[in-house]
DNA sequence: ATGTTGGCTAGAAGCCGACAA
DNA sequence: TTGTCGGCTTCTAGCCAACAT
């Protein structure tokens, strides 16, 4: 198989992210309906894959547990290092859910150069400027047939064009693309006592054709043209993923085994999809989110942090907790995997639904002693030899096995010859010193 | 893994066909929406699997063909010798489709016993009595708002109840289920000028909520307790099949291979769906309708044959056809696969539709020679060695060899010791003499 | 025998401000 | 500020026979 080397694909240094799919799916809107927390890695980066995690979104968006009939694969490692050759935006055609997906080409490498880590840092850092938007969660009146829609009064004066006052009642009409491309036009109104925003005439056809009901949402985004788009998010339903008909749960869960064990054992690409709405968690992380986690993350039992999620409207908070335990979550089949080894609790009594497990890149330290551990990217070492000393082994190496114990040698990293690693000045440099990093910049992105 | 001796579904002697799931389907309705060409074989019997005609319905319900990407399984045989512990009806729950299809918990065995043929031969004897039903395609009046639904006469004098003809205008109500257990009532009413039949007051409902389109059709049955049931069949429309938002096409045929590629090598079950309406053809073949068919057809080019077709008003007819060429449809991946291997031709310059490949067992010789080749079923042969010859070849096996050279030596059963064979005398016996075959019944119907 | 159409009517969809949280 | 409701209007859904094929 060919080893990805120049991929055509280069990484968006700042962009909307991904590059988008044949039907050109708007990738603001995209990311609007997939939420405030979804972020693709980059197309052109290299990230790490968990089979684990991309079973448990076949899992959830099934309704099924991981059955007990899946065969191991001794020769898949729980997590691979992959260049991610490509990302496309997708939406389901299906109006019975409009859900939001990713297609990502991945493929197996067995070797990192500086570049790669260097690109996945980088685009960590986009702070892309999020579009005006907004996002309401459809009440019985907004969704009933004896009315209309009622737009929060703040909504509208941020993202509807400015009403004409002299009219009485003011009004005009607002168009509207969807996901895909399909327009909706809406009578905007302003009016009742008190006066308030209302979509009346074209509603009713939206939230039939998109089978919405109360409580899912919608949401109304202005990209830079001026232009208006707008995506529905629905509310957390039971999983009515229906693809049970077409292959088991045990096949589709053997099947993803199985393609990334085809593909690691010959470095070939394969296909995965994601799904932001229905997946536990994201199972393809940026290679340098995860090494920043793993390595500068000192890590002990009552350790206190602060994790991100999604609020009612579409914005963000940090809910407290705390470190309870660390301990593989299948030690049977995946073990050593990282995929959520950390047991931890929350702070309010209301995070009954807070998952219990969670992975390190998902957290925040509180107190982020963020350089106690420096990076070891890239131990250089031979295979090692049983019973033979491994004479490269570094002080670094060993503080790291004291400190993260649990953490093997596992890594997916097969074939180190002639990758130098970067020096712990160099990654604190690269940390500290965004000027180093704007320089080293253009020197990848012209390659 | 469990050695599956023993299984505790029996086989349904004459019955409906297969044990219906927790919903409790029933299974005429279940029948009458897969088609009068769907026969599913019975909990309890043996079967052939083929892995290839598994991946083709995979392919056809999401309107792509089967990649090259995928890996060889070269341990995995292109058809399996399985037992079917269990078959259970379902229908999609989602109202958008409404589509049947039939769950089978299929284990790879490698040795036979007499028994496991007779009770496969046995269930294809089984002539269900059809029970009265009607289907009619929807046409544009039909489904439209503006009305309700035109029944055909005959149709309603068949099926409905008689209505009381001293009323002026006759009407009823009539009241019927679908296969997920709900009521629909409809009213029937003679009126008109010429008089007709019709469905009024509740049909545009049950149009909206199945939402059904002209061109798709509409069948009622009456099942012994004098009940109403009511299905439905969508025209081929494209497949909506939206299952490639969870896994990739790639993923799931290598989910299907590798799954049955892990039962077969620990004779331990997997589990397959089966689309009546979406499969190109059926890939679980009865073990005695396969063998009747490789043995007992003899084979050549230019080989006058008919094959059954299902006819838009739900019935069958025969086209008759030429078979102009036997080859491998794969010969890499599948070499000396039966599945679909023959090259055919159709009479009708209408058959632009009809496949130009089939399966030997689809089809019936029209000069049937049907004991030219007596079917050799359990050669007793130990593992051959390399350069040693083989003392047990039979005269059977090379005249078989002669006739059909075109079939291997990888037939699946790999296990052989201590079956005897059925000899010819019992085979013909078995094919002439119902009274011997009712004779068996009860033996093995017992153990 | 049955698909489509125009006419008619009953009832649902949908626009409005009142009112309340 | 915004969710729900009663009042009123508009329009579509839906029943009918005529007519066509």
């Amino acid at each position: 198989a060919a080893n990805g080397a120049g991929a055509t694909v280069a990484a968006e240094g700042g962009g909307g992210g991904a590059a988008t799919g044949k039907k050109s799916i708007n990738s603001e809107l995209w990311q609007a309906c997939a939420g405030p927390l979804v972020n693709l890695p980059p197309a052109g980066t290299h990230v790490i894959y968990f089979p684990q995690g991309h079973s448990e979104q076949v899992a959830a968006s099934m309704k099924k547990d991981v059955d007990a009939q899946i065969p191991n694969y001794p020769n898949l490692l729980p997590k691979l290092l992959c260049h991610l050759h490509n990302v496309t935006l997708h939406v389901q055609a299906d109006p019975e859910t409009d859900e939001v997906y990713a297609q990502m080409i991945l493929q197996p490498v067995s070797s990192l150069d500086k570049d790669a880590l260097l690109r996945s840092d980088l685009s960590l850092k986009t702070n892309k400027p999020q579009p005006e938007f907004f996002c309401k969660t459809l009440t019985a009146s907004d969704t009933s047939t004896h009315g209309g829609f009622s737009v929060p009064r703040r909504a509208a004066e941020k993202i509807f064009p400015p009403l004409d006052f002299s009219m009485q009642p003011p009004a005009q009409e607002i168009v509207a693309r969807d996901l895909h491309d399909n327009v909706w036009t809406f009578r905007h109104i302003y009016r009742g006592q008190p006066k308030r925003h209302l979509l009346t005439t074209g509603w009713s056809l939206f939230v039939s054709g998109k089978r919405l009901f109360a409580g899912d949402s919608v949401l109304f985004i202005r990209d830079e043209k001026q232009h208006l788009l707008l995506g529905i998010r629905r509310a957390n339903r039971q999983p009515t993923n229906l693809s049970s008909s077409v292959l088991s749960s045990d096949s589709m869960h053997i099947g993803i085994l199985a393609a990334a064990a085809h593909a690691a054992a010959n470095n070939s690409p394969f296909t995965v999809f994601y799904n932001p709405r229905a997946s536990p968690s994201e199972f393809v992380i940026p290679l340098a989110k995860y090494y920043k986690a793993v390595y500068s993350n000192q890590l002990s039992l009552g350790m206190r942090f602060r994790m991100m999620f999604e609020t009612e409207e579409s914005g963000t908070r940090r809910y407290m907790g705390t470190v309870t335990g660390v301990s593989d979550l299948d030690p049977v089949r995946w073990k050593n995997s990282q995929w959520r080894n950390l047991q931890v609790g929350w702070d309010e009594s209301t995070a009954g639904e807070r998952r219990n497990r969670v992975s390190i890149w998902e957290i925040e330290p509180v107190t982020a002693p963020f350089f106690i551990c420096p990076p070891p990217f890239f131990r250089s070492k031979r295979p090692r030899q049983p019973g033979m000393p491994d004479d490269e082994s570094s002080d670094l190496d060993s503080m790291f096995k004291r400190t993260m114990p649990w953490f093997g040698d596992d890594m997916c990293i097969k074939d180190p010859q002639g990758m130098p690693g970067l020096s712990l000045v160099q990654w604190m440099n690269m940390q500290h010193n965004p000027s180093l990093t704007n320089s080293l910049h253009p020197n990848y992105m012209q390659t």
